[in-house]
DNA sequence: AGGCTCATGTAACCGGTTACATGATTAT
DNA sequence: ATAATCATGTAACCGGTTACATGAGCCT
């Protein structure tokens, strides 16, 4: 469902062919949508069985075939529904495993779940330096890079940003009381 | 997958019947794991199937009969395994449709973007409440009261309440900005 | 010769959601 | 009466993942 209202936001600011969609998905919404390209064809075949979109194949000589959609006038207008029907209930909805095998972490030894934690921060740390690398590529797809378009691209980021420090900063206490414990009682490690 | 380590995470405190595990669900897991009961009584299926957990009905005169599900020895291995994979890729991972529609809030009036965080932030504000309506009925549940489990349940009730603040000031931020912009150009709204 | 980018798909599967279906007992 | 709690399921659907499959052209 998503899936294809984020293909409708990209060719809502030009035609695109499914790679194109792949490669923006990678440099921008990847962040918090991640699509797998096989599914994006499958979606676009979907949507222009619909009429939100429509295709049309350009022969290269260079390089291989291609096939670029368009958003239709439906199309447009689906997307501009979804748009208006603003932040559902789901918005502050966080699905993760990782926090149910931290609810469950009393079942681990206190050394086993410190260890997940610190793994946790690092890979969140990686996290921070994938984000750092990513806005230079967003630039270079620059759909109307003058308007105020980038500033709601700029909202995400933040998101990210704050979120995966809220992250860190979170594990770090959690480390922190488990240290404090095994200090306390040390058999227990 | 999740949802059945979640069951066998309870059933590893003690036996229960499919809606208790449910009743289990909504007073914890919940706020980052939402499991149907209806799925759960799926799983408890496959579970027994595979050799998880063994199913006992219980017959009751005052209510109806109900089936008390027990973790075997194969279950509380596989439970084990999965606790000891530790923190995934996943863990880092921030799914989120909202996100998405920011992504593309340029494509709103800023009136109907800065209703739509506006939205956003009311609903987490909702969200805290409910949060702090039910450590009381964790409490209720208390397996082990007594040990550090309840250290890694407070680990979790951290995580929600920072990542719903940090929300909220994300969204505060959001909106200072296009307030900012409404004043310079009062037109465009 | 080997690896990368460009380019597009199919098939099987699966976790999870939605809707539907039933019915007893207890408390107000 | 009627609402709430206790109690268990089935069937259809669907969004998304994983694995598989192919192949041209470019750069080193």
């Amino acid at each position: 469902m998503s899936l294809s209202f984020g293909i409708l936001g990209f060719l809502n600011y030009k035609p695109m062919s499914g790679y194109d969609i792949a490669k923006a998905f990678e440099s921008s919404l990847q962040f918090f949508w991640h699509a797998q390209n096989s599914h994006i064809y499958l979606e676009l075949k979907k949507l222009e069985k619909k009429g939100y979109i429509c295709g049309e194949t350009v022969i290269q000589s260079d390089r291989p075939n291609k096939k670029i959609f368009s958003i239709t006038e439906t199309g447009k207008k689906g997307f501009m529904n979804w748009l208006a029907e603003g932040a559902g209930e789901e918005a502050t909805q966080f699905k993760s495993s990782f926090l149910m095998k931290v609810f469950f972490g009393g079942n681990m030894t206190p050394a086993q779940s410190t260890d997940m934690l610190r793994k946790f921060k690092t890979d969140c740390e990686a996290y921070i330096k994938k984000m750092e690398d990513t806005p230079k590529s967003i630039d270079k797809y620059g759909y109307n890079k003058e308007s105020y378009q980038t500033m709601y691209w700029q909202f995400t980021v933040d998101f990210g940003y704050s979120f995966i420090k809220n992250c860190i900063e979170w594990a770090e206490r959690c480390i922190g009381k488990l240290e404090n414990i095994n200090e306390q009682y040390p058999k227990e490690n």
